[in-house]
Parts: structure tokens; sequence; C-alpha cells
RNA sequence: GGUCUGAUGGCCGAGUGGCUAGGCAGAGGUCUGCAAAACCUCGUACAGCGGUUCGAAUCCGCUUCAGACCUCCA
């Protein structure tokens, strides 16, 4: 059954009832991470915020095309014209080929999103691998005479563009006001506009990441790849476009304005961006170099972390948020976060330590529909939790015999929170200690214990030691000093 | 300068015309040999100033402050 979704449309600015092109089919496509650094705290938003979408579109019945690329090519650093993409960049630094570093840090990523527990994308694809693609979109951009060739490399007319279509429609923007208040840079620029974007970029002798063109041996702009492969897996219209709202401008308007100029329309029909995470009240992010990576949030290891947080804190800390606000780090909000998850998760386990009784004195029956009701309401994750944490009051007070609850609505609450809090929230049970650890610190402990029993005479409480856990499986074997222990 | 957001109790964060989430921290209590956990009770917060309204944290205006985008960023 799929359930009254509602999504907040960028395009529109209003939340819209999601209604897909072709129920029960779902085409999403949600920008990805470029490739030549570790990711970080700001790449967790988007990818739990979409994973969440994905996982909610999954559990209502829709079936979903995820499509998250990972550009590897293509991403330029500052202005188009001088700018150095980089993974060219990062691999002229490191001394490495292109791929190596895009394929290290994509490594990265991917251990970074299994950490996390975001749900692996349909398709995956790789802007390196889809070149094809996107010279055969930019060719018919150039063929409805939406761009120009200059210098070998070609660039999209966005004052041609704009007089037939609407530049800055997503993000709210007026091309002339645009021009207004920007002060042409010497002349020194292929570009008729200081707005067109590249295309296709002419490479420089130097240059290691190329390919065969008809304009040039080169390669494709940013924009291009994100456009050339959402439409090659989920058609020239689909339904839901992700992203982070840092994205909106320019990349999302000009991949707008690339399927408009090649097909003749728009192809995302909602468009959702995620809110950024701050630090001080201030975005994390690469520019200002105060983002905090993966791996210095789970080891502990930056100057500004009191300590090590697990993958499920950052993931809980992050659903208790709405994806649209911003999210303030800080330690403090980060062991808060790592608290509410642990009660959570206790309670979660309880459920099956509750003994049934004949009739129930709560009535938990609405629990689904609120927390259904929240996600419809534009992924109210936050709202989600909040409805949660009034049921595990009510687990505890079942479990400490305050209330009482039936077999039947004790499965079914076993049901609804495992439903919301392992499949809809993707959280994952991570108290779960290592095992074999614990078991040698346990059985270490009763045999000291043991070892004082005989040491003041008490046979039969170390026989009924011995007893005991040679029925559970663990024999024990008495030394001279003391005695050890193996798993039969 | 342009465009656009936001300002909620000690902290984080929902909400959005009346019924005033939730988590963390704090105080008191129940339970308990001690401890922990759990449970119960408590704090009447919505930047400031006006306005609309029977009624506003919620709508409108102004002010102050903060942030985002306008160049790469999730």
């Amino acid at each position: 059954m799929h359930s009254k979704l509602v999504i907040y449309n960028t395009l529109t600015r209003r939340k819209e009832e999601f209604v897909p092109l072709k129920d029960p089919f779902v085409g999403l496509y949600v920008c990805g991470p470029t490739v030549y650094g570790d990711p970080h705290l700001g790449h967790a938003r988007p990818a739990i915020t979409f994973d969440l979408l994905f996982r909610y579109l999954r559990a209502t019945d829709y079936k979903v095309r995820y499509v998250r690329n990972i550009t590897d090519v293509g991403h330029l650093e500052h202005d188009a014209d001088e700018g150095e993409d980089k993974i060219s960049k990062k691999a002229r630094l490191e001394k490495l080929e292109p791929m190596e570093v895009a394929h290290y840090y994509t490594d990265r990523y991917h251990s970074a999103m299994e950490q996390l527990n975001v749900l692996s994308p349909s398709i995956e694809p790789y802007a390196s691998g889809h070149i094809i693609e996107q010279i055969a979109m930019v060719q018919r951009i150039l063929d409805q005479g939406f761009a120009y060739l200059s210098n070998g490399s070609v660039y999209f007319d966005v004052e041609a563009y704009d007089k037939k279509y609407h530049y800055g429609k997503l993000s709210g923007r007026v091309l002339d006001e645009m021009m207004a208040n920007t002060r042409t840079l010497d002349g020194q620029s292929d570009k008729r506009n200081p707005f067109d974007f590249a295309l296709w970029k002419k490479a420089s002798p130097e240059h290691i990441m190329r390919w065969p063109s008809p304009w040039s041996d080169g390669f494709p702009g940013w924009h291009m790849e994100c456009s050339a492969m959402s439409t090659k897996y989920l058609g020239e219209t689909f339904d839901i476009h992700g992203g982070g709202m840092d994205l909106m401008f320019p990349h999302h308007e000009c991949e707008i304005a690339q399927s408009t100029a090649a097909c003749g329309h728009d192809a995302a029909r909602y468009w959702m961006h995620n809110n950024m995470i701050t630090i001080n009240g201030q975005k994390m992010g690469k520019s200002l170099g105060n983002f905090i990576t993966f791996e210095e949030l789970t080891h502990g290891t930056h100057k500004l972390l009191s300590q090590a947080y697990t993958p499920m804190t950052i993931r809980f800390f992050i659903l208790q948020a709405h994806y649209r606000s911003t999210l303030d780090f800080s330690n403090e909000a980060l062991q808060a976060a790592e608290k509410g998850y642990e009660r959570l998760m206790k309670a979660v386990s309880t459920l099956d330590k509750i003994q049934p009784s004949a009739t129930s004195s709560v009535d938990l029956h609405d629990l689904e529909a609120r927390c259904e009701a929240a996600m419809d309401d534009d992924l109210n994750s936050p709202m989600v939790i909040s409805e949660l944490f009034e049921a595990v009051r009510t687990i505890n007070q079942v479990y400490d015999g305050k209330q009482k609850l039936s077999a039947e609505d004790l499965a079914d609450l076993k049901r609804v929170m495992h439903r919301f809090v392992f499949d809809i929230l993707g959280l994952r049970d991570d108290l779960a200690r290592d095992n074999s650890q614990l078991l040698s610190s346990v059985v270490d402990l009763v045999l000291e214990l043991r070892q004082q029993a005989k040491a003041s005479k008490d046979w039969a409480t170390s026989d009924r030691i011995r007893d005991g856990l040679s029925q559970a499986g663990i024999k024990v074997k008495d030394r001279k000093d003391g005695s050890d222990w193996e798993v039969e």
C-alpha cells in the first residue's frame, strides 16, 4: 500500500503530493560525491536523507530505481575557464593516476556508506564511463542552437536559452539581474557570457584525462554527467532529483537548462534539497576547511571531538533533524544523540523479554499510523523518532509490570518498531558487543569466583560452577595455579 | 550589492492560529543492601517592537542578529 506522501518541491517552493509518473515505479536521481577527498560529515547528510526516502518508498510498495553517480571526471575548480579538474589536480599532487585517486576515494566513500547503513543505490554510474552519452547530449544541445563552439570547447549559451525558457527557475534567479550584478572580467574568456558554462572542455596538452570528441580531445563539463546519466537510466522525464542545497546553483540549474535545451522539457518533476550541516553556525565544507571526515568522527581524532562516535550515533543525529533544516554539529548534540540512540535500541531488545498478558492495558494501535503520517509529511523523521520514544516509554512500563500487553498486541508492536527503526529509519543495533570477547571476560570472572571458593574450601560452590559451565558447553581444566577453559 | 533562509527552554531539535513533540542535561521521588537501569513528577521556551485576531511562538510589517547561494563544495 502506498501512503499519501507529500514532499517539498524546490521548483515550486511548496509541499506537493507525490504522484509518480508510472505507478508503482519511481525514478530517483541523487548527486553523489566527487571522489577526490575523504568522505566527511557533510556527505552523510544527503546520503542518509535520500536513503530514508529510498527506504520509505520501498516500504510503501514502490519499485524504486535509485541512481546515484560517482563524479570521477569533469568537476572543475574555480571558473570553468582556468579551472583544473579536481581529480587530475589531486592526482598531480599525489603523483598518482587520476583513476587511482578516484578509485581510492570511491572505496573510502563506499565503506563510510556501508557503516552508516546507507543502502547501495540501484545503479551507481561513473561519469568517466559515460563519455559517449555526454558527447551525444552536447551534440543535441548544439543542434538545438543553445550552445556554441569556441576554441575547441563547447559552451552553453545561457542568453539564447533564457530567451526561450527561463534560466534560473530553480534557484529563483533572473539572468538580467545576475548580469547586472556581475562585473565582467577581462576579456580572456572563450565564453560569450560569464554565465555560460562548459559542456565540453578542450584539454590542455598536459591534461591526462582526455577523450576524443567531434570538437577536440578533452573532457565533459561537470553538469553534463548528471543530465546524461539520469536520462540514460531514468528516461527523459523522471520523478525525483535530489542533492545538497549548495548544488542548487549553478549545478542543478545547469542540469535543468541542459535537459530542457536537449529535450525541450525539464527532466525531473520533483526537486528535493537537503540542508547543510553547520559547525559553529557555519557551513561545514571543503572550501572552508572546517569539515570533519568520517574517519575522524568514528575514531575521535579531530581536535573538535571530545570522543569517538559510532556510525549509528551519526545516523541517529542526522535523522533527529528534519532534512531541510540546518543541523549544527557539537559534541553535546552528538552525545545526546548517542544516549538517545542507546535508549531506543535497548527498548527494542526489551520487547523480546516481555511476557505477554491475557489483555492489554494500553493501546498502541495508532503508533504505525502516526509514524506514517510523520513520514508522509515531507519525511519528518524527528517526528517519527518522537513517536517511537513514546512507545519506548510504554515498552519500559510493560517490562516493569506497570502496563500489560496481549500476545497479539506485543507481536504487532514488535513488527511496527522493527519496521520503522530498522527498515525505514535504517538504524542498526550496534550495541551488541563482540561476543567472543564478551564470553571470555565473563568466563574469566566466573572462574575467578570459583578460585575464591576453592581457596576457602567451599567445594559445593566450586563444583556447582564447574558443572554449570560444563553444562553450558564450557570445559574447565584445573591447573596448579588457576584454571583454563575451552568451548567444547 | 542581489536572491533566499533562519532566530524556539541549559543544549540539540519538532511544531505552526487555541489541545503548547521528543532526546540530552538538571532537580525531586518510587524501586533498591549499594550502584545502574527503568518509572513518576517538575521547569510554562518561542530574538525585539508594532499590527491583524475572541485568541499568535505560529499570520502581516518593521528592527536587530545569524547563515546560505551568487566561484568549487553534500
